[in-house]
DNA sequence: TATGAATGAGCGTTCATTCAT
DNA sequence: GATGAATGAACGCTCATTCAT
């Protein structure tokens, strides 16, 4: 009876954390990262605000989680992109595009995921390895795979990873801050371009 | 007299800025943008908090002034830099001298500048152009001159400001978060190796 | 049982709501209404600062319960009075015994309520009704009424309002500032004579 | 010498003191009783704050100048008339006269002197005696004469000093707070109609 | 486990008063 | 006597966290 109970229990659990997940999700966009307090959580979560503090020890503890829940479906298409056997440039391409698509769904968290130095505080002071540099690992490998394929120049992998990374972060924030809507695909073709071949003549 | 004392006074009014400034700065440094209160300012500079609003009319005001006070020799000297009469890649090189030297001298700052939604908003709200805004415009500005140089490709002048822009901010960002300290003039060198001539082979 | 429990929740907060009545009152009672703050009526509630405002989003709109809660059984009866099917006259004698009655047992309220100038520019601000005005307007209708009845002068029925509450107010203003207390009835009796017949001999 | 300079410090010391008073008029004029601040009575004087407290040992102490010097005028004026050798009614016009014309040119001071709370307080605690005690005490004396006349019933005067005062009070309070401005002699015609023959028809 | 009222430290801000110059 | 910067207690208000039910 416990096992069963208790599977069961955590099965609530997670569905409880789901709902307070997405209720997270709408305050943030709504009121943005320092707008987000636990009463409007659990107010749109539609439960006492008691009852975050079943589910998370603490406030850090639920933004960690939704950190992570909304940055790891983007992680694990990276993942199995990087994890392809295909040419590295076509990697970057379609991580470029996932990327893209998810900052644009999702653009309050991802602000403060790269932004916000309270958040990031916190996701660095937590164990769990920091998001972006899972990104920039992700992003390390594949311009090693580039150099061995010999398509890349034999630079350090962690400074084109680096590079590579802030581009796309201010491009995109730019874009978002100026109103203005570029189309995904010409902006990647852009980034990439000048990426691949410098802006020297 | 008047007019001395006057002068005195300004004096003594600017000095204590200063000080309130430099308690500020202090405070940034420890406890980041969100944890500068009004009162730890205070604190560090000795002074009571009643005295901070002999000063500065409110917060808004006080971190508007330790923004434009940081920032605003970066700025001058790149305006310098872009108004000089030598060819867009120099200039390149001697923006990114500045922008690595004062961004190490004063992180917190400058991590408030580009990253805090807050300080962002306030600072955009106040009269004075965006900082970061001013920094591309400047860009800009050179890349544009390249192209008339005929050295740099004719690409929107625009996302290569940006895309420079982001890479420099993340790889010294990515610097002092993994506490690495390469020497400056190193970093510079493969930045703009790469910002020139592509990572492709 | 959500209906229950709702219930019992209105009913405790009403509970609440009444316990820092008492308490603001006394505070008032005290310190008046400039020295009416909120520690102040927590402490005297017995309660902490921030559960005030469990009850009362801001000061204002306690300060408006406060006045309603004092204000309105005055307001009542004396509508109930205007209705009544007997003689202008009459109803001005029990007017008179209703609000004294009334003045004399929450003093600083009604203070508040008729001369304090910030507590007066709160209340006319929300949206209720003034009540001064309603006061007038209710003594209005009474004295339109005593000229139909032809037992009073045709004279403008606002003047006469005004005089006659004016005379009210400060004849118990009075009273109360010199600490005399003299039986109600005997000071209605010289307040109605004065009033219905003149001072002239 | 000392004797001397001692007559010329104190001309000095009131002519300051005036200054001042016509700085917090004006300010009373522009804020009210509540926006009375000391920063801005120094500014309008065009002194420094602590230069105040050369002349004022406080706040009270100005407010209570401020109230005499303004109340005053009207209070010597209403002797005058009270010892003048006339009818008490033809008093009580001018008399009325005198007020209402105070009144008006001094808003905000007579209504801090009749209403606010806190300056009530102030000026009651003062040794001074009260100024309304001070105006009821006249109308007193003019209401006995009149009884003595034979021209008045032979009631309580000060009942009747009340009435008369809060009649005019309210009465001149509902013309400013609804804006309207009815000529002062129909005001006052109304007003001694009322009050001398009743309302009764 | 769910609740939501209670808490209290902390925030930015104001202002009468003091005091070294 | 004149100055005005310095002070610090007090204000209204917020919000993460706790805990009795």
């Amino acid at each position: 009876m416990t096992r069963l109970t208790t599977k069961r229990r955590d099965l609530l659990a997670t569905m409880m954390k789901d709902g307070i997940y997405e209720a997270a999700m709408k305050v943030l966009d709504e009121y943005g990262f320092e707008g987000m307090t636990m009463d409007r959580v659990a107010e749109a979560a539609e439960i006492a605000k008691g009852s975050l503090y079943n589910y998370f020890q603490n406030k850090s503890e639920l933004i960690l989680f939704v950190h992570l829940k909304t940055v790891e479906p983007a992680r694990q298409a990276t993942d199995a992109t990087v994890a392809k056997a295909i040419p590295a440039i076509e990697k970057l391409f379609e991580i470029l595009r996932i990327w893209l698509r998810h900052f644009a769904t999702h653009r309050a968290v991802f602000d403060s995921v790269f932004h916000d130095a309270t958040a990031r505080g916190l996701i660095d002071s937590s164990g769990k390895s920091n998001q972006r540099d899972a990104a920039m690992e992700q992003l390390r490998i594949v311009f090693q795979q580039g150099i061995e394929e010999g398509v890349f120049r034999p630079l350090d992998p962690q400074c084109m990873a680096e590079l590579f990374f802030g581009a796309v972060m201010v491009t995109f924030d730019q874009q978002i801050l100026s109103g203005e809507t570029r189309p995904i695909e010409e902006t990647i073709d852009t980034l990439m371009d000048i990426f691949l071949r410098g802006v020297r003549a």
